[in-house]
DNA sequence: CGCCATTGTTACCTACGGTAACCCTAGACT
DNA sequence: AGTCTAGGGTTACCGTAGGTAACAATGGCG
């Protein structure tokens, strides 16, 4: 049948796609966000124009090799924020998971937030963050609706709870990123300090009605 | 006498870095990072093995252009930190002051945390964050600074008031970038649920003897 | 005048993103 | 059988951008 042959070439092209991915993993594990798409369609053993059959552009390939490993993370996250445990020890935990993640793979960390100039479009305005953002927007986004799911934040929550997801999303990054580069203390004492940085505002929150609070 | 004939060659050296500086600013500020060294030539009115002579490659120029930048913002941001008015107002005001300047220059904001891949200098390990660093490191440690002066944080006060200097400037960072781009709300209002968010921890830490507190 | 430092230029090299044109092998159809 | 076509693959190329070597002009200074 022809659909069945369908379906086995889209299996078989899918299953291409994931080796070049994993190809490109590879490369950009071993050298960094510059990675060149030579590079990578030599590692995949193959040349480069397959690479653009594939993903378009470079910049394809980098947003699929980013979702990959942004999905991965967000993962993990989620489940330490959704953790059966007291708030602030689930803070902790969060933290400690991104902290953890970042310090396992500092290249892919770069990768992820500075993924070399991609889309050079000509002006599309004030389009500030297009690059290292795809993570972090989705991270804030995460921790914005879980703030107010679980937050009873008064009038205004909803954007109030986004500036908070945002904010406190960058105050995580900002700071990991500042930690991997001097190494000034261990991973617990940064963890605590940061948690103890929201912990104030934090703590004098009441709880909404209902499930365990943030 | 060849002392005064060197130091008018410095004088004049130091003047036509400044102008080929002021002609590299316009580029930025019209093309944002990518702007290209021909394109910076070309505005200066010259070619480029000058502007090569002059700032080494690529990465020197936006070193300095950098440096230009984000001393022009500490300043502002120093004497916004500096103000005789009392903590929670003054914390507004700084925020305030950052988020003018990048609402004000967006391209420039976009030059100063993303210059496009500077150097690629063969692996020199874990200096994750080169790139977007520098501003952003002064401005951690400026904070730091600051609140170390000003707070009392008790014993191990100096890695904790870092780790909060970080935290808060890449706080600043994360949601200025977020709202920059999607503008979901006035300056105004971001600027108190930041400074709220920020509120709970600092509000009930007393202050180092003597001196009007952070 | 002749020397040399400064300032500039042209012309080139390299590397990379991206693409056009072609090749080839495996099946499907007659 | 023989032909035709779809996919996966390659070579060879283009444009652009960073970076440099080699050479020209200008202007003080012995």
């Amino acid at each position: 049948m022809e659909t069945t042959q369908q379906a086995e070439q889209q299996r078989s092209a899918r299953a291409r796609r994931r080796q070049l991915l994993e190809a490109a993993d590879r490369v950009v594990l071993r050298d960094g966000p510059q990675a060149s798409m030579n590079a990578i369609a030599a590692e995949a053993g193959i040349t480069k124009p397959i690479l653009y059959r594939h993903f378009g552009d470079k910049g394809g390939l980098y947003r699929a090799l980013a979702k990959r490993h942004t999905d991965a993370l967000l993962d993990a996250l989620r489940t330490a924020l959704d953790a059966p445990a007291e708030r602030r020890r689930r803070v902790e935990t969060t933290l400690d998971t991104y902290l953890a993640a970042i310090e396992a793979r500092p290249q892919v960390y770069r990768f992820l937030m500075h993924p070399a100039e991609d889309a050079q479009l000509p002006e599309q305005g004030f389009d500030v963050g297009r690059h290292s953002a795809p993570l972090l927007r989705r991270l804030g986004e995460e921790l914005a609706k879980v703030i107010e799911e679980r937050v009873d934040l008064g009038p205004d929550s909803e954007q109030l709870s986004r500036v908070w997801g945002h904010g406190i999303v960058g105050m995580m990054h900002g700071a990991g990123d500042w930690w991997l580069g001097e190494r000034p203390c261990s991973r617990e004492q940064l963890v605590r300090s940061l948690a103890d940085l929201l912990w104030g505002r934090l703590a004098d929150v009441s709880d909404r009605a209902g499930g365990p609070g943030f």
